[in-house]
This record gives structure tokens, C-alpha cells and sequence, in this order.
DNA sequence: GTCCATGCAAACTGTTTGCACGCGC
DNA sequence: GCGCGTGCAAACAGTTTGCATGGAC
């Protein structure tokens, strides 16, 4: 996807344009693997392109998350991050003291998920584990 | 907790006092067996004392979160939900169509973390699963 | 040329805060 | 009586939206 011309297509099936805007903050969003909130990944595009502008990047990230491209993650309880998804689903460790987050995976958790849905009969689409504590140099530090 | 003395005992540890409010709003949260934002959390609690403000219900809420009685959830994206605490920790999952939200139990959930913290070193202290999808009934609504 | 996408500023929502008064202890 | 807790209104952060112009197709 990271490419011009898959962003196209995937923009036209879903009858969208493609932009300069539009291809930069992907861009951006997929270099960067990290999970960027709205405004980090703001000024990461506005330093490439001085005239672009905080409302096109709520509106493309919006569009994205509509096509399936992008995720919002609720890290931490304030305000969202985004990240470009990926091929194996993921979740997210932060840590209450120095905020960093960990990503991990957790083969468990999705059988755990897929019997709970066949003996619930939920269809799940998303699943997001999210754990709070302390990362290992933290755990060390309050240890005193 | 739900009985005044408790509350009273559990809010002088922490060196907080017993007011007339932050009884009350604990009462109804644990009368609610639902996870109640803000809003309706206030309102309820406003049905039965016209004087309490909005700003309170904040306040209750984030002291009654530090000393542990309360958590947080952010369903949905979009604010916060507030439940009392229960005994056996759950996890959520929310109907994408209908808003409906459906509790379980999921203990292997805690055995994988319980795994991944020890092998990856972290001390972990909240962990929220939270899935969306279709609910039963909505899953067959959409079949046609 | 058509119509969607953009930039700007203003609106909006959920939550927090400053201040003067009131009440728990 | 001391000092925390409250109500009110104003501030605040993150996000969304109305409108006129610009650009993708």
C-alpha cells in the first residue's frame, strides 16, 4: 500500500480522489511505525508541506479508517492514535509512568476471542487488548 | 462498598471526606449494573439532588478512579464510560450496530498476560480487552 | 466542466479548572 | 474554625463542520 498507485486503486473502488494530501499523510502514517496521535502526525506532514492543513488530516484519517487502512487506538485515555494496520493483529502495552508503548502479540487471545464468538454468536471484527502498568526500566526504577 | 460506612472508611484513608454527593454518586453507579458515562451518571444523580453539578460527578468519578472503586472504559471511541469495580475482572464487547453492550469472562485472557509479562518483564496492572463486531441479534438483521 | 477535497475559522463535545461560598470533621 | 468540597461559569483539548476556493478526473 505504501505505494502511489495502491492508494489510488484502494481510493477509486471506494470512490474516493487521490491527492497530494491524501498520499503524504499515508505516507507518513507508514513510515512512521509508530502510533501517532492527530497532531504528531500533523506536524510530521505539515514540515513536508507547509500549506497542508489539521482538518485534511482528520478527514483523510477518517476516510482511511473507512476503507480499513488505518486503526484508532484509545491509548491511555486522552485523545486517539492512529497507525496504518498491519498484517498480524497486535495489541498495545503502556506504561503509566513514562507513557511508552509496547506493542505485542498474543496468538491466545484470538482463540479465546474465536470461541467466545461461536458460543456467544457475536461476529467480531475488531479486537483490541489494551494493558496498563510498568515497563521493565520503570519497574526497576520505583523499585526504591 | 455500597453501604455508607465503607465509603466513609475507604474515602478517610485516602484522606478524602464523606459528602452527601460522592455517596450518592456512588449509590447510583453501583445501582447500574450498565457503564455509565458522564452524562447520564449526572443526570440520574441530578433526578434525585437538583443541587449536584456536573463538575462534582467529575470530580467523585477521578477520586473514586485513584482510590481504585471506579474504572474507566472507552468504548466506542468516543467518551468515557464508568463502572464500579466487580470482583472478577471482564472485558467488553460493543454491537457496531446496535451500541449494545455485551460483558464476558474470558480467563485465558489473563493467563496469556500473565505469560507475556513475566517473559517480556512488565507489571501489569489494567488490562482491557475490548471487541466490536455484531451481536446476535443484529448479525441476523444483517444477513439480507 | 463537474464535483469532490481543501484551508480556514468557527462550532462543538467532553472534561477540567479558578474562584468564592458552604459544609465535613 | 480550618480546610477540603462544591456549584457555577469560563477555559480547555481534541475533533468536526460550513463555506468559498482549488484541483482531480
Amino acid at each position: 500500500m505504501a505505494d502511489r498507485s495502491g492508494l489510488h486503486a484502494a481510493l477509486r473502488a471506494t470512490g474516493h480522489r487521490l491527492t497530494r494530501q491524501r498520499l503524504l499523510i499515508m505516507e507518513v502514517l507508514e513510515e512512521s511505525q509508530e502510533h501517532l496521535d492527530a497532531n504528531t502526525l500533523f506536524s510530521r506532514v505539515h514540515a513536508r508541506d507547509l500549506t497542508i492543513s489539521l482538518s485534511t488530516v482528520y478527514r483523510a484519517l477518517s476516510i482511511f479508517r473507512e476503507m480499513g487502512l488505518v486503526e484508532v487506538h484509545q491509548l491511555g485515555e486522552e485523545h486517539a492514535h492512529f497507525e496504518a494496520v498491519q498484517d498480524a493483529p497486535h495489541y498495545h502495552f503502556i506504561c503509566s509512568a513514562c507513557g511508552r508503548v509496547i506493542e505485542f502479540y498474543a496468538p491466545q487471545v484470538l482463540e479465546a476471542v474465536r470461541g467466545l464468538s461461536q458460543r456467544a454468536g457475536l461476529k467480531v471484527t475488531s479486537s483490541h487488548l489494551l494493558l496498563g502498568g510498568l515497563c521493565p526500566e520503570c519497574r526497576l526504577l520505583e523499585k526504591d
